[in-house]
DNA sequence: ATGGCTGCTTTGAGCAGA
């Protein structure tokens, strides 16, 4: 079972890559973020015939999240899109049963900037929302948390650790809320498999940023405790990112053996 | 320090992203 996220900045600008990007990669679960599509134009027909069903929460735009199941990884099941304690009309986050996994797709916050009320939106959403993953796992033990976090969980995870210093991104409190979550038990699957640093999912559209790999590694997949036997391997696939028009973030995978 | 790309928007210059 591979499982990957892709925070794809427009699925309708993006659609004809995702579907390549599919063909090539054969994943059986894959969760989007930044779709900026409503719910009635998301593309269901052209997915259904790149072989996979769809489950989202969209709005015109900015955000937008979605789950896509291969045919065959089993059926969706109770799909959340707003959680307790969160009156949100941003629509970041989805949660959906896919067979035997429960698969939780997150849009977190940007932030903008230390200091400014996004910020502070930013750290209470993590808060609320590592509260919702708290239950979850009660609940499901196969927990997968995956999509584009906007934090770089350490200086490994910045291609320029002083220049970000503790800017957006890279600051002590967005951090700590991440290690909140993952505390939970909810291992950073790619620091399962690789230390070193120089792995990123994200680059700036600008200064030639991916040619010169100068990016954060902001797109985790997250494991639960009960799953980290089953894991197999973890990669970022820098490949779309080499495409024409390209999404200024690429897909990062994980495979497990279940 | 600024803007640098890209996508989007009651089509345009401005916002948001990271």
């Amino acid at each position: 079972m591979k499982i990957a996220s892709w925070n794809v900045n427009s699925l309708k600008v993006r659609l004809p890559q995702l579907t390549q990007w599919m063909a090539d990669a054969q994943p059986d679960i894959v969760a989007l973020q930044e779709t900026k599509l409503e719910d009635p134009k998301f593309p269901v027909d052209e997915l259904a015939a790149a072989g996979y069903r769809a489950v989202y929460s969209g709005q015109k735009t900015y955000n937008g999240v979605a789950i896509l199941a291969r045919d065959g990884a089993g059926e969706f099941g109770d799909v959340v899109t707003d959680i307790p304690g969160l009156d949100d009309p941003q629509r970041r986050i989805l949660a959906a049963t896919v067979g035997e996994l429960r698969i939780v797709d997150l849009y977190v916050v940007n932030g903008k900037a230390v200091g400014d009320e996004k910020y502070a939106y930013k750290l209470d959403w993590l808060a609320k929302v590592r509260e919702f993953l708290a239950r979850e796992l009660e609940r499901h033990p196969n927990l997968v948390v995956l999509g584009d976090f906007n934090i770089a969980p350490d200086d490994r995870d910045v291609y320029d650790p002083a220049a970000w210093g503790e800017e957006v991104l890279c600051s002590p409190p967005e951090r700590e809320a991440l290690l909140a979550i993952t505390g939970l038990g909810l291992a950073d699957s790619f620091r399962l498999f690789e230390q070193g640093g120089e792995h990123f999912s994200w680059w700036d559209y600008r200064q030639g940023a991916f040619r010169r790999n100068m990016g954060l590694r902001i797109d985790l997949i997250l494991l639960a405790d009960a799953l980290r036997p089953a894991a197999r391997a973890a990669a970022i696939d820098r490949t779309p990112r080499k495409w024409e028009r390209p999404s200024d973030h690429t897909p990062v995978t994980l495979d497990l053996d279940i």
